[in-house]
DNA sequence: TGAATAGTGTCTATAAGACAATATCCC
DNA sequence: GGGATATTGTCTTATAGACACTATTCA
């Protein structure tokens, strides 16, 4: 807005009553997701505390009243998952009435990307982070919720709307995989194609035509070949590439 | 989240205070879009108060505490704008701790879609609201503030942060047309394949294959002739479509 | 009949899927 | 050498763009 503030109006702001109507909370929930032995997995905390205890939830917190949005995530991040510097994107806000028993909260939630082990080493360093392997019950961009197992198989129950926000993150990222580069995010900084082919799989929950997959990779532009070679596998061993980042953010 | 509240869980709900921490306002912005003369067009109005008052704002509304956030674009939509029943989607939110001068105001903004002639009549019911026309400074997906102009080109300035809104509508809808059916949302009932066309060009931003956008719109599935023509034209009368809605909500 | 746009048919270029052949590593 | 997967090359098929041609309305 380009229209310099006037007297009147410096005088209309200062003297500005934000406390005449009842406000909601404001909370922001982060589905962090990797992908490890094919498949889909995010982090969950157990939740100690009322309501919905005993059942598991996706990192979040309140938004602080001069935090933005987005420095609550990376807050959330850093205090709750144990990660920095990864790639988050901004997924739908929850405003349904009831979605919190406590009281009024709109939920902003956001996905964020990493690869295993970054992930792996978040977890191994603390015991309440759990990482659990998302079962999607449904084909492409379908939709709907989204559970959570673990390594056996058992269900984790979870809390508030935590699967639908799971749900949501799945099928945007089927939707987003084909034309932005966010399969490289879940991936380390060298990856062979068929380890990127993996992870497109594994997001998009089928298989993909190999032959065109390289190809399409190959001449997108996105990524190039680091020169090395993978070493120690009992096979020809397949060309490193990275991900020509355009620069992050 | 499937598990039952305890007693326990229940009395910690009651004695819950939810007015410990400080919280944001949240309010909804509702770009309303449509397409008129191979040109994108909103809905604005003027702001007769501070802040920004003289400036052009996207109908919008804070969230009562009770109200979920799609009642509260149902509402501003209804109230401000003069339309019921549109196509509504959520877009982005909004968490710039400085986006309103008044107080800290969490912005959930959502696009809605009609067909001209409903836009028209909802605005020459009330003098206040404006037909504003689009100009979009990039091409593609690129994104970037829209700044808005009356019929004679003079701009309109935008109050807030309504030229970053209408940006990420115009990226949503370029990004969207090709695979979800909201192109039909912008036409009446019945329409012509040229006009659909017309359509997705003006929401594009440039010019797109006659034939092969007739071909992907019949195979598409998602239109079916209505067995009617146009009338009163001067020269060979199209064929009227109509969208084979699979269900809207 | 002429102006103007709708609609059809055909050819070409490009991208995707299928599949065979060869390359390169470790054991 | 044998097992296993990478990588290249070729053929086939589907789709998009280009363009010529026919159809139908009103003035």
């Amino acid at each position: 807005m380009s229209i310099e503030r006037s007297p009147e109006e410096m005088a209309f702001l200062a003297s500005y009553d934000a406390s005449r109507f009842p406000r909601p909370s404001v909370a922001v929930d982060v589905a962090l997701v990797t992908v490890l032995e094919g498949r889909l997995r995010c982090l969950l905390l157990p939740r100690t505390e009322h309501p919905d205890k005993g059942a598991w939830a996706l990192p979040g917190t309140f938004v602080g009243i001069d935090e933005s949005l987005e420095d609550a995530v990376e807050r959330v991040l850093a205090t709750k998952a144990g990660v920095e510097d990864v790639f988050t994107e901004q997924l739908f806000t929850f405003g349904a009435v009831d979605r919190d028993p406590r009281t009024r909260v709109i939920g902003v939630a956001y996905y964020a990307l990493v690869d295993h082990a970054r992930l792996a080493a978040a977890v191994a360093a603390d015991d309440a982070r759990t990482l659990a392997v998302l079962d999607v019950p449904w084909d492409d961009l379908e939709g709907g919720p989204v559970s959570a197992v673990d390594e056996q198989g058992v269900a984790l129950p979870l809390a508030f709307d935590h699967a639908a926000i799971l749900g949501v993150t799945v099928a945007r990222l089927r939707g987003k995989l084909d034309y932005a580069p966010i399969g490289f995010e879940l991936l380390p900084e060298a990856f062979t194609l068929r380890q990127l082919q993996t992870v497109h799989e594994t997001v998009l929950g089928h298989p993909l035509n190999k032959d065109s997959f390289r190809r399409r990779m190959v001449a997108g532009g996105l990524i190039e070949p680091t020169g090395r070679r993978e070493e120690n596998v009992l096979h020809r061993p397949a060309a490193l590439y990275r991900f020509t980042r355009p620069s992050r953010d």
